[in-house]
Order: C-alpha cells, then sequence, then structure tokens
DNA sequence: CTCCATAGCATGGTATACCATAAGACGATA
DNA sequence: TATCGTCTTATGGTATACCATGCTATGGAG
C-alpha cells in the first residue's frame, strides 16, 4: 500500500519562487529601507530574472504586506504602520496566549521536546547576540509551538503581523535589558507547558508579548524611528 | 488648508484591479466552484486581458488564499481546508470578541448609530432571503463594527478567515433554523454595546460565532459538503 | 530672476512570443 | 487484453517588446 513517506515533494525551483524568497528576505533583513522604491528594471537585473517574474513577486509581496504601491510611482518596500503597533501587539498577545494554552493541553510529549530543543537553539543565538539569528530562533520556537497546538492558521497570522512590525522588533528583540526578563519568561511558559498548566501557559506568553509590547512603545517614544 | 475632502481618489482603473476584483467576487459567489482548475489561457479570454494580467491576478489571489496552485496542474479555486475550520471559528471568536468589547468601551454615539443602520439592513436582508445579500449586509455591520472598534487588522484578518469558510458560510448564515437566533444574538451584541458592558458584548460576540460554528459542524457531519 | 511651457525620459501597464515539461492519449507488443 | 513506451499537446514559466503617462529638466519669455 501506499506509504505517504515515499511522496517527493518536488523542490520549489521555479524562478519566481526563488525570486521571492530572496526578496523577502532582503526586505526583511533591510537591506532595502523601509519606503525605498523597488523600481521593476534595476530590480530585474539584480536578480538576473525578467520583469514578469519581478512583477509577480512585487504583487505577491504587496498582497503579503512586505511591499506597497504608491499611486502614481511604483512600487516601494512599506513602512511600518506606527498607528496600528498596539492592535499588533494586542493581536499577537491574544493569538499566542492561546497557542500556548492549546500546547500545554495536547502537545504530545515528542512535541515539548522539540520545543526544549527549539528553546535551547534560541538562548544559544542571544548569546551570540547576532539579531538575525535571534529573530530566526524566535520565530522558529514559535513556529514549533503553534505546530504542537495545532494552530496553524493562527501562526500564519502571527507571522504576517510580525512582518509588519519587524522594524521594531528588530530594534526590541535583543534590547539588552530586555534579554534576561525575556529568558526567564520564555522559561515560564515552557514550564507552565511542561506542567500541563494550560491558563499559566497563557498568561505566560501574554505577559511576554506584553513586555516586548512595553518596549516597543518606550523605542517609539524616544522617537528613534 | 487642505480639505480632505477634496482628495480625489484616481479610480483604480488598472485592467489588473478590474480584473482582480471581478476574479474575487467569481470566486466568492461561486461562478467557479471550489477546486475547479483555472487554466490561464481560457481565463484570458473570459477576461479580455492578456497572461500578463491574469498571473499577477492569480499570485495575489494565491496569496489571498482564494486560489491554490496544484503542483504539476496549475491554479485552481481553493478548497476550504475542512480540517482547520474549528481553528478558523476559534479565531472569529476571539477577534469578533475583542471587536465588540473595544467597541462598547470606546464607540462614538455616531459610531454606535451607523451600526444601528448596518443592522436594520441586515435584517432586511435577511427578511428578503437573498444569500448574497445577507452575506454582504453581515460583513457590512461587521466593518462597521471593527471600524467603531479601531480595530482595522483584525478586520483584515477576519475576512481573510471568512474567505477560507466561504462555502461553509453561504450554506449556514441563513438556514433558517438559524435566523431568529442569529436576531437575537446580533440585538444582544448591539443591546451591549449601547450600554457599554464591555465584557456582555464580547460574550454575545462570541456566542455569535460560537452557534455559528456549531451549525456549520452540523453541516459538516452530514457531509453535505 | 522667476515662472511657465515643452520635450524627453523614466517607469509602470499590457500584450505577446517562445520555451520546457508533464499529463494524457494512442499504439505496439507480449 | 493489459502494460509499457512514445508522441502529442495542453499549459505554465520566462523573456521581451511596445505603449501610455507622469515627472523632470532645460530653455525661453516676461
Amino acid at each position: 500500500m501506499a506509504d505517504a513517506t515515499l511522496r517527493i515533494d518536488r523542490p520549489a525551483k521555479t524562478l519566481r519562487t526563488l525570486a521571492l524568497e530572496r526578496m523577502r528576505e532582503a526586505i526583511m533583513d533591510f537591506h532595502f529601507q523601509p519606503g525605498e522604491r523597488l523600481v521593476e528594471r534595476p530590480l530585474c537585473d539584480q536578480l538576473g530574472v525578467s520583469r514578469s517574474v519581478v512583477r509577480e513577486v512585487l504583487r505577491q509581496l504587496e498582497t503579503e504586506g512586505l511591499v506597497q504601491m504608491i499611486p502614481g510611482h511604483g512600487p516601494a518596500v512599506a513602512k511600518p504602520d506606527l498607528g496600528r503597533t498596539d492592535e499588533i501587539y494586542e493581536l499577537r498577545a491574544l493569538l499566542e496566549g492561546i497557542a500556548a494554552k492549546a500546547c500545554a493541553t495536547s502537545a504530545t510529549d515528542n512535541q515539548i521536546a522539540l520545543l526544549d530543543t527549539a528553546l535551547a537553539k534560541l538562548l544559544e543565538a542571544w548569546a551570540s547576540g547576532v539579531p538575525a539569528e535571534v529573530m530566526r530562533a524566535t520565530a522558529r520556537f514559535y513556529e514549533v509551538l503553534f505546530e504542537a497546538a495545532d494552530k496553524r492558521i493562527a501562526w500564519e497570522i502571527v507571522t504576517g503581523l510580525n512582518v509588519r512590525i519587524n522594524q521594531l522588533r528588530s530594534m526590541t528583540i535583543l534590547s539588552l535589558n530586555r534579554r534576561d526578563a525575556a529568558i526567564a519568561e520564555m522559561h515560564a511558559i515552557m514550564d507552565a507547558i511542561r506542567s500541563r498548566k494550560p491558563e499559566a501557559a497563557e498568561a505566560a506568553a501574554r505577559r511576554h508579548v506584553e513586555t516586548a509590547w512595553k518596549i516597543a512603545r518606550e523605542a517609539l517614544r524616544l522617537g528613534s524611528l
């Protein structure tokens, strides 16, 4: 009988896919500044592909919220909508909360082990102090968390939210005074999940987002953006 | 000084925009069946535009979740992910809940009046019994609700979620045994908002989603999908 | 010196041509 | 008759050519 593990997933080899990933990374890593124009033809040269490809990628990034079309001019790297950061953090608190709760309720021991691994990697990244590493490890941890919570859609949403506050996050995610507190908060989440305390896990997850939110607000207030 | 009302928003006249709206509507209104292939060249003929336009539109619809690419074959109308309906309704309950709560807390009287109007229109639509009308009026009511709650992003998310369960909603939204209960539930939401009771408003909104959820589950169980 | 007009060009919008590939049909052979 | 191989073609992927428009720079006139 057909074994699912036999299925080979064809490598996503189209130029479009590659270009999309490349551009997404480039924007998230600030190789383009927020607000910077993304003129199509120069992009073609840089990426080494045709305008068809570039335009399709641009459309996709646009609906993802990474790029915005400026009427009259063309596409540009989206600028974070500072007026909506409160809402975004509120939603993150909500979503990460229910994920942690569900995790505490129904994660398998195996999944909890995966979470431990992800957390360990995150600590390493924090120790290394490389921002990009920390971002990646954080994302990975939450990905595992949402996976274990069986909240795939919520994860997609959170990813989309994080895109919009990428700039803020990059500033706050490893602000030094945040690091120790953040580590403690993460451990609190894990402890609650491990001991199967849904309410505690939810509270801990929310608390973590809320402190991040506070730091972000501070950063905004200082006008460093 | 510049009056905002003077601003003319240039008609979004590009073919792409038009085609996008057209296709979105067509899919949402089931002029294409879920799962139906969307072959590019025939689509060009039907829409009267070139493949460039069609492909860009397809990309956009793909990231919106209305279209999915089937490897080996091409694009097709997305089929609702039945395994994730529980999560979707859970998220809707959460989001519509906080919107109702925020509304009860901080909506202006003017906004509440708008809500009343929207609700009246919704009742009319229900009376008319035209499914498309009911969907539109429902969407409108919630749009006003989220606007009054100043939760624009949450609204975008809810819209995205609804896309994924469009089929289910169209089956359940005016199921006759739901109508009276639904009307009562909506009034409960409005009453709580009017009397400025955030917790009650949140609970009422959640309850409304939860009954819809129950009906959807029933519909699924009967295998009518 | 300033302001306006015109022309050129930068840039996005649209159409089309060509290519690669995978799916499906058809036939040959056992 | 069934299975396998090959061939055709349907279809998506990519590149490019052309067009329309709006911005900008430059020069002339007041």
